[in-house]
DNA sequence: TTTAGCACTCTATCTATACGAGTGCTAATA
DNA sequence: TATTAGCACTCGTATAGATAGAGTGCTAAA
């Protein structure tokens, strides 16, 4: 037997342990292994080789005399090299997509279906990461007004069906003209800036300009300042709590499903995670304490972009134990990636 | 000594019961009660009372020889009749207040604060029932094209701050003509009318005009109709949901807490119960079973009403075990939602 | 009407014990 | 040399019995 044999029994051992693991959340031994694996070996040789996996830190027992259970380690090779992400038929793929589409077209809709969707399929929660219009560019923006000193300006991105409003209080009241002007002049002037330098660069055309600009600047700037600083960079859709608790990692330590419920309550700091891992058009895996958020500690996510014209508008994601089916999960959550980047990709609902 | 005086020491016996269970979430027993109680009494007489009560359905006990619990109905006289609400001083008001103004004065923002507050205040989950465009009527709207087929429909209510935008694919081209006498038409002809009605109306317009008005109805409804469909009639904003899986009640059944989370899922029904017990400017208190909801088995709210010049706008409220401090909850909710309703009347944060 | 006293009930806790799953090691085996 | 049968050992879990303690309801006396 040589070198690259061994190395593949270990591997195949790892996997049995990991998915035996993940279907009954119950430490794996050496007899169970023995009996799944193909070519017959004794529970002996199996332990021995489980032994050495737990060496190199793939394993761990929970105590002297129980089977074993994978480390965030274990898991990360099994993710990286052992398993096979299933593929979903021609059949499954239109069935989900048609479960996209629904009576609403609108995109605040689909993510919300598409967060049911995997919720519903995966058993677990699951979170989307929906695109706003801060982080596009500007397009056009509206002002309604709504009073003398009050106005709506409505802000509409170079994506798709990207746009917000925002009620606007103003020092100074406003007057009709005033409100064409400023839309004449921001919609000339400032589109396509991206609407994070959309402040910036009005602030530097105030110092510059001392003519008759000035004051369609300064008033933009006001209007604008106000809208962008209550606009969120992004926004986190939340789906399934309550999967997290029916788990039986989080039965048997309530307190384990607190501190993750009470790490949720800061969607912030998950989106900041969840982005950083999207910028690539990959599936994107976490385990465990590679996940470096208070209250995640026995957690994993998997999370995959859609990607429309090579741009990231955004990302679904599936949250659960590190116990968890990553190959399934991988697979739903590309999916269902893919299905939202190809409606919206597709424009309006064919 | 007369039967008010039984009564009267019956009813001190239950909130005294009550007041030591909500602190414990131990059943209580005689003895407790005894020391407590300020006519100094033995236990024994206690007992006596505390079996009358039972009998009357206030109190049980979950085992032969275990203490006191409150029943639904205990809970229900202790609301009714028995607690003392307190009162927060002129500063404390001020200070809630204050926390609810802001950095941004939008009423989004501001209900989110308040949800935070009450969440942190109660220690317990929160809710916030917000005002949508729906529920009011319309004062204006606004059209911005995106596309040949495509404009941003902009709902504005009559009432402060609500609005909602929606884009809306259309089968046919819209001209920049067309856009300017439909919102002309819309915002002449359908003002005032509540946005619920709005369709009704135009599609009994369509039915009897046949004049040159015909074309517009018939675009005004197109667009409104989709406009609406998308929009919801109320938004629940849910906080604190870490705060149920602390509960003792909860961590002992993690089943329980499942169950509450799931229900949860289903906003909808939570809104709908909500919705019908605000209909008053009062604090309305729905403890156990009151609550007709799946998964509600064990829970109570406290709800109340923000009202702005007699119109009720929306509603807050804290949710929890019916194990719930009653009187301080029932103050906090009524002194947010009060809060709320000043900071709304008196229109931008002054 | 109240209360001291007491027997009774039931749970929670502890201990002891047995059980069994799973391991690591050793020695025999192919 | 790799594998495996065998076995002693460990340790968690399940079971049962004993104990303590909290709280009750009842009775009889104050």
């Amino acid at each position: 037997m040589n070198v690259s044999d061994f190395e593949q029994r270990r591997n195949k051992i790892l996997s049995v342990v990991i998915e035996a693991y993940v279907a009954s959340a119950v430490p794996v031994g050496s007899e169970l292994v023995a009996r799944r694996l193909r070519p017959s070996v004794s529970s002996a040789t199996i332990r021995n080789v489980m032994g050495e996996l737990e060496e190199a830190g793939l394993l761990e027992q929970p105590h002297t005399s129980a089977g074993r259970v994978p480390t965030d380690r274990g898991y990360r090779l099994y993710v990286d090299s052992l398993m096979d992400v299933p593929w979903f038929s021609r059949e499954q793929v239109m069935e989900m997509t048609h479960r996209l589409h629904g009576e609403e077209s609108e995109v605040e809709q689909l993510l919300g279906r598409a967060g049911g969707l995997l919720t519903e399929l995966a058993q677990q929660a699951s979170f989307i990461l929906a695109p706003t219009v801060k982080r596009t560019a500007l397009r056009q923006i509206e002002l309604v007004p709504l009073g003398v000193r009050k106005v709506l300006c409505v802000l509409i991105g170079d994506q798709e069906e990207t746009y917000a409003s925002h009620v606007v209080e103003l020092i100074e009241p406003l007057s009709r003209e005033e409100v064409l002007a400023l839309v004449r002049f921001i919609n000339t002037q400032l589109t396509g800036l991206p609407y994070r330098d959309v402040v910036d660069s009005l602030e530097r055309r105030l110092i510059a300009e001392t003519d008759s600009f000035y004051h369609l600047v300064k008033r933009s700037l006001d209007i604008l300042q106000h809208a962008l600083s209550t606009e969120p960079e992004e926004r986190l859709l939340l789906e399934g709590a309550s999967y997290i608790v029916a788990q039986p990692e989080f039965r048997r330590d309530p307190g384990k499903a607190h501190r993750l419920l009470k790490g949720l309550e800061d969607a912030e700091s998950l989106m900041e995670q969840v982005r950083s891992d999207l910028t690539t058009d990959r599936v994107r895996v976490r385990i465990g304490r590679e996940l470096p958020l208070a209250g995640y500690e026995a957690c994993s996510y998997v999370a995959a972009p859609f990607v429309v014209e090579g741009r990231v508008l955004g990302g679904v994601g599936v949250l659960g134990p590190t116990r968890m089916d990553y190959p399934r999960v991988s697979a739903l959550v590309e999916a269902v990636a893919r299905s939202i980047a190809s409606i919206l990709g597709r424009g309006p609902a064919a």
